[in-house]
RNA sequence: GGGCUCGUGGCUUAGUCAGGAUAAAGCACCGGCCUUCUAAGCCGGGGAUCGCGGGUUCGAAUCCCGCCGGGUCCGCCA
């Protein structure tokens, strides 16, 4: 309801501008806590018109016509000092709560635009680790967002199943064989840091990697079938891994195939007329503008590189969609812009747009699954499930076993998501594993309480006999916390919009942190079973719409909403 | 060395792109609240030279310049 009571905002606005003769760029609004639509624009026209802010403001304010009440969202408009705050109707209330009631928590259209959006992409050569599954999270919740706000959405998973740490890891299963055991991203993951022992005390051993890869890159059938196995047993793993975190991806893309396609050959044959390009040997590199260091684009003994396969894959994607959006980490920024560069050269017309995160490391150092030296994924959600369980447990003993194991995945696997974009993605983070841990003062569990908490009185009010309403009178819900609630339910639609716009997730997060902030707020000042019956009739489809936005943000987020922990 | 990026109460952060209303939250700390719908909750309190130094402006956490500190990239790796 928020994006329509803006709509009005900028049209009266607009309409006293013209009126008033103002010229201007931008409306200048934001949200405030002193309005619920404030505009700025007082400040920009100051200078422009040399007179006071506080003037003008005023001036633009006697020339705003709002309305009569039937047809407007807006109740009120007034000069503060320079500031022009709106502030909403009784009839914006009551229209925010009716229509969530009957299931529209969000004002979108259905849009045209087909997003592919590449993320998580680890290499198989052993299981996700802690840097990943940022990686996954913010991928898979901008995917989520995206989707809510009404576009096509497409997920791909990119197999890096050329590279020399693959090649690594398939030697490595050749000697060691796998342990059949374990998970299968685990039992590579062994084979790969034994072999990488190996390699580093003998390197004698490296030239066989070199002619693995090789023969892999020319279609050898007996390597491809060496690495099918140990490839697909770890992808099977990461799978596994993604599935208990509820992500899941659409695609999976190998780009082996852009190779045994031709698609790589002919990116190098048309680069080679439309680039500048340097050769040392059989070597190929690429000037681009801007950039002061040249792309390698075949190695002297001319087999492909990554980016090579890179730049076909983003062909590829390019003719699939309307829009593609990498989630990189820090460490592909300068091939990102490489990568774009190129496919400008090569004519391609929807181009990359990168969503770039920091690190995650350790306290004891960056991660690196070669030297063993990380927090896989699995293990991390193995203890923050069992930590949640202890919660759940302390609380609840009432329940049986598998209610309690069933919140304490929910709990814990919705901490760990929350946690991982609720900031925002350039900070970089140092993993300290007890903190993640402390399940109690979780942003997650915060939320998915009041979606318990509303979800447990609908229950008790079931049990007794009591249903909410098909109509009540929604104006009895003047009280202070429950038109602060109701006013936060308006704006979901507003924080969405933004997210997809921006492509910012943190926003998203702190919304659903505060929505359940007022919700416990209402639920301490106002009883709903015990009211008087037609103030509990409102209050009751006041928790109904509370309970449905926020299991709409969790679900947004990829959390789980329990009715009960 | 060059590029990108981060630096905000004890800790983790929001706000920075488009400069404006007392710098906003969470955790931690101190003090209150369970005979009423789940206390993973609510109420109150203390705590910040917004890394440092200049500049622009009526006004700077926000813009510009310089410096300091952390991260990262600058492979015929991926």
């Amino acid at each position: 309801m928020f994006l329509q009571f803006k709509r009005e905002v900028e049209h009266v606005l607009k309409a006293a501008l013209d009126k008033a003769s103002y010229e201007h760029r931008a409306l200048e609004l934001e949200t405030s806590e002193h309005a619920d639509i404030t505009s700025r624009i007082a400040f920009s026209l100051a200078a422009r018109y040399r007179k006071p802010p506080a003037v003008i403001a005023d001036d633009i304010v006697r020339n705003i016509s709002i309305p009569p009440a039937n047809r407007t969202l807006i109740s009120e408009v007034a000069a503060m000092g320079p500031y022009i705050n709106f502030y909403v109707s009784d009839s914006f209330l009551n229209a925010t709560l009716e229509r969530i009631k009957a299931g529209n928590t969000v004002d979108v259209d259905k849009r045209d635009t087909k997003i592919i959006i590449e993320h998580t992409s680890a290499n198989p050569d052993g299981p996700l680790h802690i840097g990943h599954l940022r990686n996954a999270i913010i991928g898979d919740t901008l995917a989520r967002v995206l989707k809510r706000s009404g576009y096509r959405v497409e997920t791909q998973y990119y197999v890096n199943d050329m590279g020399r740490q693959v090649a690594v890891a398939v030697w490595g299963v050749s000697r060691f064989g796998l342990n059949t055991d374990k998970k299968g991203d685990h039992a590579v993951a062994d084979a790969y840091i034994a072999a990488n022992r190996m390699l580093e005390s003998d390197a004698t051993y490296q030239s066989e990697v070199e002619a693995l890869m090789k023969r892999y890159e020319t279609g050898d059938e007996a390597v491809m079938k060496r690495y099918e196995e140990a490839v697909q047993r770890c992808l099977a793993g990461i799978k596994a891994s993604l599935h208990r975190l509820n992500i899941k991806h659409d695609l999976f893309v190998f780009e082996s195939r852009f190779v045994r396609t031709g698609d790589v050959a002919r990116i190098i044959e048309e680069l080679k007329r439309k680039g500048e390009l340097k050769y040392e040997g059989s070597a190929i590199m690429l000037q681009l503008e801007g950039i002061d260091k040249e792309l390698v684009i075949q190695r002297r003994d001319g087999t492909s590189l990554y980016t090579t396969r890179d730049l076909a894959y983003h062909r590829w994607k390019s003719a699939r969609c309307d829009r593609m959006i990498d989630v990189f980490g820090k460490d592909h920024e300068l091939v990102s812009q490489q990568l774009r560069k190129a496919l400008i050269l090569l004519g391609v017309k929807v181009l990359p747009e990168f969503v770039i995160f920091e690190f995650v490391s350790l306290p004891s150092g960056s991660l690196s699954t070669r030297a063993g030296r990380y927090i896989s994924a699995d293990e991390l959600m193995d203890k923050i499930e069992e930590r949640a369980y202890e919660e759940v447990d302390k609380r609840r003993s009432d329940l049986s076993e598998d209610k309690k194991r069933e919140i304490a995945r929910i709990v814990g696997i919705g901490a760990l998501r929350y946690d991982m974009v609720k900031v925002s993605p350039e900070k970089h983070m140092i993993f300290d594993l007890e903190e993640a841990l402390d399940i109690e003062k979780k942003g997650a569990p915060f939320v998915q309480y009041a979606h318990a908490r509303a979800c447990s009185i609908l229950r008790v009010a079931r049990d007794e006999g009591i249903t909410v309403p098909e109509s009540a009178d929604l104006s009895l819900l003047r009280a202070d916390s429950e038109v602060a609630l109701i006013k936060k339910l308006s704006t979901f639609e507003y924080v969405l919009e933004n997210a997809a716009r921006e492509l910012k997730l943190h926003p998203v997060a702190r919304y659903a942190r505060e929505l359940a902030e007022l919700f416990n707020i209402f639920y301490k000042n106002c009883p709903v079973l015990n009211a008087d019956e037609e103030l509990r009739a409102a209050r009751l489809v006041l928790v109904e719409c509370t309970m449905r936005v926020l299991h709409d943000v969790l679900s947004v987020l990829g959390i789980e909403a329990p009715e009960e922990m």
